[in-house]
DNA sequence: ATTGGTTTAGTGGACTAGCCTCTAGGAGAG
DNA sequence: CTCTCCTAGAGGCTAGTCCACTAAACCAAT
């Protein structure tokens, strides 16, 4: 009986057993390291069993979990098949499910980058620093040669949500962000806004700099109001707006 | 080939494979009709194997499906014990699979509802308006009543969502909210907490009303730290590290 | 009588070896 | 070119076996 006495954690009610939990694990794993995509199978049975060095009993128990789970269909003869149902894409897939107008992306903008710049502020590495001021200089170099900015803004944007260590709020900022691209374009071709978006870029930045979110999140919903105004919000109660499926 | 078709019903949709998944239904259907209640035990699997006349590994991946599925709690030495069944199935289903993940999902629905607070103050009708009063009646009397307000909870907040007018923010809230839902009646369960969440309601419900867009997000924010935060903490008592940070 | 260790029956955990069924795709007949 | 048939390879399920854990009974020392 080696149990316990490790006295570096008070009581941990032990490890865990239940190899197949341990498996669904590896299994998800290899699925997002694999880059695996909807419709993609995973390796048989018997490979997956002495790759891990289990049995296939425990593979189908493993396997079971993810289907039921909504992860995997498993058919007959044809192998396990990813299907894209996991909770976390079912939110981005609304986004993806119908075209939506320019105000309720916005909002919906302001909603997902306000809240990451304010967990910026919190969590950021000094990479993440890193990266967000290579982000402004590079904007600020694109300006300089006369350009526009969009590829140091789109950066700039990237970088805050990355440093927001948020994956389902940053998974959702990835499938909005082509929406937020038209947008973007239009509003840094009005004269004098490349500058203006640059400036509210570097309070955004000192705000997470020096850890402030509170801060962070205002000098953010400042920013989007500023560049989002090409957009007239507008909003007509005898509309109805989109609704779900 | 013995596939033939018999011609009795129209049409079945071919056979039902997969020998797990009906077990999990004869299962259910026992634990139903033997009135089995919470910390009751299922059969030995051995036993369940000969009365139903399949193979030990079938019955094991029956009842790791109940176990992900959180009807079941499968544990070595002692048996298969049912838990707390009822409609709170699924959500202690979805919240076993996506514990890890619980921080960030209370992230997002800061983002999103906070957010839609402020639209619903700009843009809320009087019938919008009139559904939030009824929510917060309809919780208040939950409470008096000895419950614990979630039904109440849930329309308020689907309320406000509505108030809001957006519809990509309303589609990604409903895409959330089953995933919220598990940390609301762990909210809930708190002594007390009920009747401070409903105070939190009414403040926001007022903001709303006056049309004030920063009060409303300001008290949706402090109710929502308030709630979470013990979603958080009081997880599972057998598991000490399940509050991940 | 209480405490603490030991034994034991019963239960789940997991593996091996094997056979069956299904699917997809290629080979061959027409 | 089309259709049929065959087959390789995938999952489905089983039987048999052994190991690990839990709880309760049992027993001995205090």
């Amino acid at each position: 009986m080696s149990r316990e006495r490790r006295a570096s954690k008070p009581l941990r009610p032990i490890a865990r057993p239940r190899l197949y939990e341990q498996l669904v694990e590896q299994l998800v794993e290899h699925i997002e390291d694999a880059g695996l995509s909807p419709g993609d199978r995973l390796p048989p049975e018997r490979e997956l069993a002495s790759q891990l060095g289990v049995s296939r009993v425990s593979i189908g128990q493993a396997l079971v979990a993810l289907e039921v789970q909504g992860i995997i269909d498993v058919r007959h003869g044809e192998g396990a098949v990813l299907l894209e149902t996991r909770p976390e894409q079912q939110v981005i897939a609304s986004l993806r499910a119908h075209q939506r107008r320019l105000p309720e992306i916005i909002e919906a903008r302001e909603a997902l980058e306000v809240k990451l710049a304010e967990l910026a502020a919190q969590r950021r590495t000094d990479e993440d620093m890193a990266a967000i001021d290579e982000a402004l200089a590079f904007m600020a170099a694109e300006i300089d040669e006369g350009g526009r900015g969009e590829g140091g803004d789109e950066r700039f944007h990237a970088a805050v949500t990355a440093a927001g260590h948020s994956g389902l709020l940053a998974d959702m900022m990835k499938e909005l962000s082509p929406l937020i691209l038209e947008s973007r374009i239009e509003s840094l071709a009005q004269p004098g806004r490349p500058k203006d978006s640059l400036a509210g870029h570097r309070r955004i930045a000192e705000a997470i700099r020096s850890g402030d979110g509170d801060a962070a999140a205002t000098a953010m919903l400042a920013h989007l109001r500023l560049v989002s105004d090409v957009a007239v919000l507008r909003w007509d109660p005898d509309e109805p707006e989109a609704s779900a499926t």
